[in-house]
RNA sequence: GGUCGCUUAGCUCAGCUGGGAGAGCAUCUGCCUUACAAGCAGAGGGUCAUAGGUUCGAUCCCUAUAGCGACCACCA
């Protein structure tokens, strides 16, 4: 007997962790630094350093580990790089947050004092997700782990803003920019999300200079009317053409500002008048830059009003408005007062207004490196998966701004300019220079503001490996990766930096393939969300039904791009899943032959490639491993076509509905046979079937697949982890076999079904009585199992139909015709009835058939292989019609 | 406003370049058949959103419509 050692429940806590722990002590996860393979290498997109494993994290690592799990077992030198990152905002904000519990605000606590809390709170909390990460079974090389801030990095990163500083590429200027004012830094466009919101609609009349006629102005902003510098109307709109180029006066300030006129300025919405607030507004401030109008800045600092009007100083923006409203009213001035959603900016990150804001910020140039990016994945050379979101990428970089990449902010990447004191020059370098280049000066201070976190991941896939050093090993073998693995949501954040940057430094695609999956919403569709508090946590998930079940459960159907819905339906499908071929290993293992002589046997089978002995397979066994074959073949293409789905669902069905349901039970007699041959050349079978499968569902379910392989298989072969992805056969050699006995299975099929339809107690046995002229030998070969599945007390093949008891019930698969007599069973009425309606059933196939054949179009357009294909299907139609028309004839004659 | 996606069994979703609709769950009927009741065997259930078009043939391709969703832009 086999020395199995599975346990005899299925319980994944018995063994992941220990597996895991074995793979990362063995090393399996580094490279194999082997230089005559093929090097593939993926860049896991780095999490926050101080964040959690949530549902989309388990996918995108599912998806990752999946694919580097595949290349490792076809023998590439496979990478894949781990890492966090420092999250400016995000993390600065937390810590702040802990801060104001203690009562301590950043500002006291000086920049010093402050990052260091910073980092004892990323040593606290960081790394958290890694370990989770573990509990997945991602199978990344841990020792090659990068944190953006870490010193290589941030080394990388001077390196990138000085190298555009030099080339005019980064400039420091004043614009608008966005203005978080929670986090109370800039942000950049991609960082603000808009949200509708329900507001007013306030009109609001400006008397026309020396007349008595008034122009009527929409606002849903009037706190901001003490800062407008002018009036805009459309250049072309007829009912205001007499009044471009006159003052009108501004309520309040009393105060004389011109009427102009200005393209953007849409005719049809509201008034058609549009005041100009130049200090906060991005299209006012636009349009205040064309016409060189006064910038006013209505609020201070901190956003609250400033002294335009000392009746409103300090006041906050909400009730200055109310305030403002109230005084217009009072002095005739509002028109109009009506209900208005409109779309209100929010900070992505805290979710926050965002105010536009003139100040001196730190931009790159982006047009010509964008275009460079564009241009890329146009000529093909990146490529995107679906390729529908390319679009989404396009659209981005050819509308692109320049980026805002300074932060006020102290996490993060320090700028790299030192102001001279004494003649106002910037110095760029990477260490604060002894003196200023320009006029030697000794007084020099670096800027205070930190960079933007997506300045440093836009990196990631080369600075990870070692640049600006270009001759870092690890550079040179890994770089450029096969495929990046993320979200649709941060294509124009993440993917598209990292193609305008790494075409800049690196001067080639960063990636091969963009792999884009969907998100994971909850069980009714929704996102799920913390203030929802409807998100699902991975850790529970595993720790209930093993990280196998949550694998499958987020793989299993998919379509890449397309959102997932959590279902616990799936769960439960995926862990009966893995207690399917655990019992179905247990039960091997149990009854293998000899050990000695199958390991000999395996060899044969594994070494030589196929090397079956077609003396000892039957039917069975030509038929499985023809399954295998294609399966094999099938899997490959998909998960090299990133159908995961597709892929894990195939090898679900083989393993449960192939090869548990049928061959198994197919085979159980010659297991339990008294010839030590037939049980050798059986467990061999069932071993190579079942261990390819298991190499085909590991990259999948990595855990199961290998507690159980290493129970399986044969001393001396490896880890399955390490092992060799099944090798693809050009042809299938048993095609005809397979479709024998996939006819014997619809045999069986019948039989259960008549059986059940007239309710045969199992343990109820019959003669199987087969009439046939052409395949005696097929059934006299599978006679065994026949017998078994079919129930059967005794089996007879014979030529003719002259000796078929009267009361039988009759079935026609194809051109067998089975006749089982259950005597007093059979009520000839019942299988009357059975059989006309079959009859009706063949009746419609045949005329289905016919009607194809009869038709002078299929016949002279479609493919030839088709048109045989329907002419065989027709001819078997109706020799199982007439078998059935025969059947009821005789019934009829009988009564 | 622009772009894109989705609409298939009661539910959740697959369906790869057009050639007789699939899975899981749920439902119904039998079974504790010595791997597995987290199981086995069987069954029922779909005008593939609607209307046109292309084709010998359309769930699949084209056009329009409706409903849902996403992204981008943002109009004061």
């Amino acid at each position: 007997m086999s020395n199995h050692k599975l346990n005899d429940k299925f319980n994944p806590k018995d063994f992941e962790e220990k597996i895991y722990q074995d793979w990362e002590k063995k090393g399996y996860f580094k490279p194999s630094g082997d230089k005559t393979k093929e090097p593939y290498c993926i860049m896991m997109p780095p999490p926050n350093v101080t964040g959690k494993l949530h549902m989309g994290h388990a996918l995108d690592d599912t998806i990752q580990d999946i694919l580097i799990r595949f290349k490792r077992m076809q023998g590439f030198d496979t990478l894949w790089l781990p890492g966090t990152d420092h999250a400016a905002i995000s993390t600065e904000m937390k810590v702040v947050q802990k801060l104001k519990e203690e009562g301590k605000a950043k500002q006291d606590l000086g920049r010093e004092k402050f990052l260091s809390e910073a980092w004892d709170w990323t040593h606290k909390y960081g790394g958290m997700i890694q370990e989770q990460q573990r509990k997945l079974g991602c199978s990344c090389d841990w020792e090659r782990n990068r944190f953006t801030l870490d010193e290589g990095m941030s080394d990388a990163v001077l390196e990138q803003f000085i190298d555009l500083y030099n080339k005019g590429l980064i400039y420091k200027g004043t614009r608008m920019v966005n203005w978080c004012t929670s986090c109370n830094t800039s942000i950049s466009d991609a960082e603000v999300e808009y949200k509708e919101e329900p507001s007013h609609l306030w009109h609001i009349r400006y008397q026309i200079t020396g007349t008595n006629d008034y122009i009527t102005v929409a606002t849903t902003r009037p706190e901001t009317m003490l800062g407008d510098t002018a009036v805009a109307v459309h250049p072309e709109d007829e009912r205001y053409q007499s009044i471009i180029g006159k003052t009108c006066i501004l309520p309040i300030m009393n105060k004389e500002i011109p009427i102009i006129s200005d393209n953007f300025v849409e005719k049809d919405f509201g008034t058609g008048c549009v005041k100009i607030t130049p200090a906060h507004d991005m299209n006012d401030y636009a349009c205040g830059q064309r016409h060189n109008l006064e910038i006013l800045q209505v609020f201070d600092e901190n956003f609250k009003m400033g002294n335009l009007v000392s009746e409103y100083k300090g006041m906050d923006l909400l009730e200055a408005r109310k305030k403002i409203v109230q005084k217009l009213k009072e002095i005739g001035a509002l028109v109009k007062e009506e209900e208005y959603t409109h779309n209100v900016a929010k900070c992505e990150r805290c979710k926050h207004t965002i105010e536009p804001k003139i100040s001196e910020q730190w931009f790159v140039s982006m047009k010509d490196l964008a275009k460079r990016a564009s241009d890329s994945v146009k000529k093909g050379k990146t490529r995107f998966v679906p390729q529908r979101y390319e679009k989404q990428y396009f659209h981005w970089l050819d509308n692109i701004q320049d980026w805002c990449i300074s932060r006020q902010l102290w996490w993060g990447h320090r700028i790299p300019a030192y102001y001279c004191e004494t003649c106002g020059h910037i110095n760029v370098a990477k260490t604060q220079p002894e003196t200023c280049e320009k006029c030697g000066s000794k007084s020099l201070h670096q800027d205070e503001d930190t960079l933007d976190t997506w300045f440093s991941s836009a990196l990631w896939p080369f600075s990870t490996l070692g640049w600006p050093n270009t001759n870092a090993e690890d550079y040179k073998r890994y770089y450029p990766t096969n495929v990046l693995v993320t979200g649709f949501d941060i294509i124009t954040f993440w993917v598209s930096r990292m193609m305008t940057q790494g075409l800049e430094f690196t001067g080639i695609e960063p990636f091969k393939d963009v792999l884009i999956h969907g998100i994971i919403r909850d069980s009714q569709g929704r996102k799920m969300s913390k203030t929802l508090g409807n998100g699902i946590d991975p850790l529970d998930v595993i720790d209930e039904y093993g990280a196998d079940a949550l694998r499958f459960s987020v793989i299993s159907g998919i379509t890449m791009g397309n959102d997932i819905r959590f279902s616990p339906e799936k769960l439960e499908q995926a862990s009966n899943f893995a207690n399917k071929i655990w019992n179905a290993a247990k039960f091997i293992t149990m009854n293998l032959a000899d050990d000695e002589k199958v390991r000999e046997f395996c060899y044969e089978v594994y070494e030589k490639n196929h090397a079956y002995n077609p003396e000892l397979l039957k039917i069975e066994d030509k038929w499985i491993l023809n399954k295998l074959d294609k399966l094999v073949v099938e899997v490959t293409q998909n998960i090299e076509n990133y159908d995961l789905g597709i892929a894990l669902d195939k090898i679900y069905n083989f393993l449960w509905n192939e090869f548990c349901d049928w061959y198994i039970e197919i085979v159980k007699p010659r297991i339990y046979s008294e010839d030590e041959a037939t049980r050798v050349a059986v467990s061999d079978i069932l071993n190579h079937v079942f261990g390819t499968s298991l190499k085909l569902l590991h990259p999948f379910m990595p855990f199961v697949t290998s507690e159980i392989y290493s129970n399986l298989i044969c001393f001396g072969t490896p880890d399955l982890i390490v092992s060799k992805w099944p090798n693809i056969r050009q042809e299938f050699v048993f095609e005809k076999e397979e479709n024998e006995l996939e006819i014997l299975k619809k045999v069986i099929i019948e039989i259960r079904n008549v059986r059940a339809k007239m309710n045969v107690h199992p343990s109820k046995k019959s003669k199987l009585i087969f009439v046939t002229k052409e395949k005696e030998n097929v059934l006299k070969e599978s006679e065994c199992f026949l017998s078994k599945l079919g129930f059967a007390s005794e089996i007879l093949v014979q030529k003719d139909e002259s000796e078929i008891p009267e009361n039988a019930i009759s079935i026609a698969v194809q051109d067998l015709k089975i006749f089982i007599p259950f005597e007093d069973l059979v009520e000839l009425e019942e299988e009357k009835k059975r059989l006309q309606n079959e009859k009706e059933k063949l009746e419609a196939e045949v005329l289905r058939g016919e009607k194809m054949l009869n038709n002078p179009g299929f016949i002279s357009k479609a493919p030839q292989a088709k048109i045989e294909e329907e002419k065989t299907k027709l001819e078997n139609y109706k020799v199982m019609l007439k078998t059935v028309e025969e059947r009821l004839e005789k019934m009829g004659k009988k009564e």
